[in-house]
RNA sequence: GGAGGGGUGCCGGAGUGGUUAAUCGGAGCAGUCUGUAAAAUUGCCGCCCGGAAGGGCUACGUAGGUUCGAAUCCUACCCCCUCCA
């Protein structure tokens, strides 16, 4: 090895374990291990019936990102079994069962935006339903008997609920029990996940010392705030930023984050160096710059990610035209509605069935709200009737964020 | 097998015969302010008709019943929780 690889991992190493991590089980021997040389077993479990990945996720999977490129090799494990039970940690219990067409749909979207972070190259695929299909009986009970239920319910969440009266099913129990099984099958060295997913991977890492297996590793990642700024970011609370999304709405998403989020935006979704983020505390703190200015930065940096610079850019463009000096934007949806010619190409139209229908607002009564609450505008200004006058290729303003450019059809 | 408690709107949680589309809190939406931040403040928050006043429909686990009238009473069923065995 050269002395500038050295250099490298050093670097690499360093940026590895001091930032976005939230616990490390065990520091020392995850150390020794990436220093033995050996290509490392990577696990990393997902659930194909959420296949959506957002900023949260993201967090973990570019750690994945800087342990390959220390040449490991990440396992994704497609939890098509795991999936029927639904992770516990949710509050509903029981979710429909995914038909195997479903799973399969999911899992390729979920790839799809995995590889966006992931090196595809270092990763091989495994599916739970290799080794669970054929389990029986027989090695469900071997299973089993190997935990206690004071071991199961010494998970938070188990215990809460038990503690409130609140439902588990035993199945649910069984969820930790799977996971942690499929350590054991492809010997995992190292299992990242957030710090929720805990004691999950304790247990398969208490499971493979039983099966005579060296413990894996826990590598655990914060959980990223999301952009309500209180719950940690998840799809159903809908307060996420997806990989997937436009790059306006990323850019939008990322510029409603409170201000007490940005440096931790930085250091947990961005590749903006330590020295920097230290710069932009600072400016923060002493109030030298407006933390608008730095969210921008910090928008650009997420949406040039997932996107490109050209798209961070326009994003920017869009949302300064767009939002903060309340102009219209470049590309408007444009929409056919009934119109009656009163003259002078001017027609009369009462917007409320295609915006209905659209979806664009959810109901006539919605609709009324919104006008009584001086909410939609047309060229600029307010209107109080879903009856209004306006020319081919006039725009409406329906709250804060939907435009629409009237087409006249004249029936 | 026995005893008791409970199922209400997106979530939590009141409500025990009419004044209840259902107190309150959270979430959400919108207005003012503004940096799509925070804080503040106002309003909305089942669907349909109506400019409004108002009216209609659907809704309190499911299905029936009593009643002029039921989330509230009765019957059966389904589900959940706790304790005893």
């Amino acid at each position: 090895m050269t002395n500038c690889n050295r250099k490298t991992d050093i670097y690499q190493l360093t940026a590895i374990f001091e930032r976005g991590v939230a616990e490390i089980i065990n520091e020392t021997e995850l150390k020794e291990l990436m220093n033995s040389g050996r290509t490392l077993n990577l696990k990393q479990g997902f659930d194909p019936s959420a296949p959506d990945i957002h900023l949260g996720h993201v967090v973990g999977l570019r750690k994945l990102r800087q342990f390959q490129e220390l040449g490991h090799k990440v396992i994704l494990i497609v939890g098509d079994w795991t999936a029927r039970i639904g992770d516990p940690s949710g509050q509903s219990a029981t979710r429909p069962m995914l038909s195997r067409d479903e799973i399969q749909v999911n899992a390729q979207t979920y790839l799809e935006q995995f590889f966006k972070v992931v090196d595809k190259d270092k990763t091989e695929i495994r599916w739970q339903s290799e080794w669970f299909d054929k389990f029986n009986l027989d090695r469900i009970i071997g299973l089993t008997n190997k935990f206690t239920i004071a071991q199961l319910l010494a998970r938070e969440d188990f215990h809460k609920r038990y503690a409130s009266g609140n439902p588990i099913s035993l199945t649910e129990m069984l969820y930790p029990l799977l996971q942690a099984y499929d350590s054991v099958v492809i010997q995992a060295d190292v299992e990242f996940g957030g710090v929720d997913q805990k004691f999950n991977c304790l247990l398969g890492r208490e499971l493979q010392k039983i099966m005579g297996q060296p413990p894996q590793q826990l590598f655990l990642v914060p959980l990223l705030v999301g952009t309500d700024g209180s719950q940690k970011m998840s799809k159903s609370l809908s307060n996420y930023i997806g990989i997937e999304e436009s790059p306006q709405e990323m850019y939008g998403k990322t510029m409603s984050i409170p201000d007490t989020l940005i440096i931790n935006y930085f250091e947990l979704a961005t590749n903006v160096p330590n020295e920097e983020i230290f710069q932009t505390k600072e400016q923060l703190n002493n109030s030298s710059v407006n933390p608008m200015e730095i969210k921008k930065r910090l928008a650009r940096e997420i949406v040039t990610q997932f996107h490109s610079k050209e798209s961070a850019n326009e994003a920017e463009e869009h949302f300064i035209k767009v939002f903060q000096k309340r102009e219209s934007p470049q590309e408007i949806p444009k929409y056919f509605f009934s119109s009656r010619h009163i003259g002078d190409e001017v027609y009369q139209i009462d917007i409320a069935p295609v915006l209905v229908k659209e979806g664009i607002v959810r109901s006539n009564g919605e609709l009324k709200r919104l006008l009584a609450h001086n909410a939609i505008e047309l060229n600029g200004s307010k209107i109080s009737s879903t009856i209004i006058n306006a020319r081919h290729g006039s725009v409406l303003r329906i709250g804060k964020r939907n435009f629409v450019r009237i087409a006249t059809k004249v029936d």
